[in-house]
Order: C-alpha cells, then sequence, then structure tokens
DNA sequence: TTGGTATTGAAAATCATTATCAATACACTG
DNA sequence: CAGTGTATTGATAATGATTTTCAATACCAA
C-alpha cells in the first residue's frame, strides 16, 4: 500500500508554493535551498505520483523537459512565461469543442488535446527578438 | 554559404516517405536500413535545419523525444493516431485567434502555442479503454 | 515492539541530444 | 580540370535529464 511519508509531503508543498511550473530539478535545488535533504530521485518520483495521480498538472516545455505545478482539477490549459515561470490557468470551451469536433471529423476516437500558450508576461522584458 | 550535400538531401527524402512524425533516431534506422552509410549527428543536424527553414514540423512526443514531419509551409496544427502515427494537418484559424486573444489580454507577448490532438485513427482499434 | 515491505537516496546506468575536431567534400576560381 | 578556402561530416566523447539499482531505512498494521 501507499505509504505517508515526509519527503511526499515536502514535495507536494513546495509544488504548491510555486508559482508556476517547475522542473523535477528546480524543485529539488528549491527544497535544498529550504533546507530539505531529500533526494534528487525521490523528488522525480513523487512528481511522477502526483501527476499520475492528478494533484499536478504536467507538460513539456519547448526545449523537452518534464515540468510540473499544483493546479486545480478541472480540465483546463496554460499560459505560461517563458522567462519566469508564470503560469495562468485557462480555459477555453472554444478549443474543446474544437478538438472534440476536428477529431470526429476525421474518425479518430479517443482524443486527448495539448494546448498550451507560451510567451512573456508583462513583468518579463523579452530577449533580443529574432 | 550552405552547401548541398547528398546527407541533406537523404534526410529531407526520407522524411517525406515518412507518413507520421518521426525521431532523429527513427530516421537514422530507417535510412541505415535502406543502406545509407549516414551519420546519426548528422540526421540530427540536418533535421534541425529542415525544421529551422520550415521545411519540417518538430514536436515533442508526450515521452519527451523530438519528432519531426515534412508538412505544407502554413501554420498548422495536428492530428496524430497514438498507434500508427498517422498525422493529418488541420487549420484552426479558430484556435490562432484564440490564442494571439488569450495572450494579449493577460499582457503576454511573443505568444507561441502548442496545439496537437492525439487519437486513434479509424483504422486503428483503441486499445482497451481505462 | 516486531516483521514485512514500501520508500529512500547515493551512485551508476540510460538515453536522447550536442559538442569535438580531424578528415572530407563542396563551390568557386583561374 | 586542378587548387583553395571553408562548410560539412561522422566517430566518439561529453552533456544533461531521467531512471534504475539496491542496501539501508522508515512506515504501519498487527
Ligand atoms: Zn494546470
Ligand atoms: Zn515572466
Ligand atoms: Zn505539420
Ligand atoms: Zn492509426
Amino acid at each position: 500500500m501507499k505509504r505517508n511519508t515526509w519527503q511526499r509531503e515536502a514535495v507536494r508543498s513546495a509544488l504548491g508554493t510555486q508559482m508556476g511550473f517547475v522542473s523535477a530539478q528546480g524543485l529539488h535545488s528549491s527544497l535544498k535551498n529550504s533546507g530539505s535533504h531529500i533526494g534528487l530521485a525521490t523528488v522525480y518520483r513523487a512528481l511522477a505520483d502526483l501527476a499520475q495521480e492528478g494533484e499536478a498538472d504536467s507538460l513539456q516545455s519547448p526545449e523537452g523537459e518534464s515540468l510540473y505545478r499544483a493546479c486545480s482539477l478541472e480540465h483546463h490549459h496554460h499560459l505560461i512565461c517563458r522567462s519566469c515561470g508564470l503560469t495562468v490557468e485557462i480555459e477555453a470551451d472554444e478549443v474543446e469543442e474544437w478538438a472534440r469536433r476536428t477529431a470526429q471529423q476525421h474518425g479518430f476516437s479517443r482524443p486527448e488535446h495539448v494546448v498550451d500558450i507560451f510567451g512573456f508576461c508583462s513583468a518579463c522584458v523579452p530577449p533580443v527578438p529574432a
């Protein structure tokens, strides 16, 4: 059976203090800076569990890293700052409907969609434009 | 200046024969099986270039791998079969507009969005439902 | 307490991707 | 066509994130 350890609680808690998505490595650093002696592998395991159980949302950064965040339970999407990670949860019934309709039109079943927007929040000055 | 090598052409060509997204490793294997002696690093470089120049689309698989595909030039999104990889290009002005509007409403600049739908195509019987 | 077993974590193992760097192949010139 | 400057190649080492190992440890039910 699943056990309760201070480590899991520490990860859950630390994730809650984050403003946006964080990587396992990032959360681990954060925990260490707070004096925790939790192991990196444990953070990876805890985050995977939280995501699995629906307590956390996870997504792949454009660079391919797995990022996690404690989010609301309902299905939603994200507006993420590429610089500071600030995340805004957004609902988009419009998009939900579009995804459903599109999948159906092409005969695809059990559709799941990935819909996230990355940009620079008002507090972050956009780096040198292309 | 940029040079034309058989390697680049081989990658471009091989990518064209794929019906869905492929990883660099996968395309390299495919090329080798066809008798090519192209190097893995070169495939990575060629794919990165093609993506850069807009000749190929790239996205992250749910497992975090970078996948590539020869796609049409205009901005579009994808409907991908989780089983056979079959990919359908879809346009969604509706979503483009929504993404732009949403980013703006929250003060985000230089927005980029990730919008893809994964499901099972009509030719693939959905595996055991959850 | 005690015993059975999840869980932990330091370190090693994976794996995809990138960097090295000497050798090679292009493109252009004469 | 030969000669030159340099972009490209590719075997291999290096990176970096994530996973696995596995002995030590912490949970928790009894
Ligand atoms: Zn979320
Ligand atoms: Zn920001
Ligand atoms: Zn495409
Ligand atoms: Zn299919």
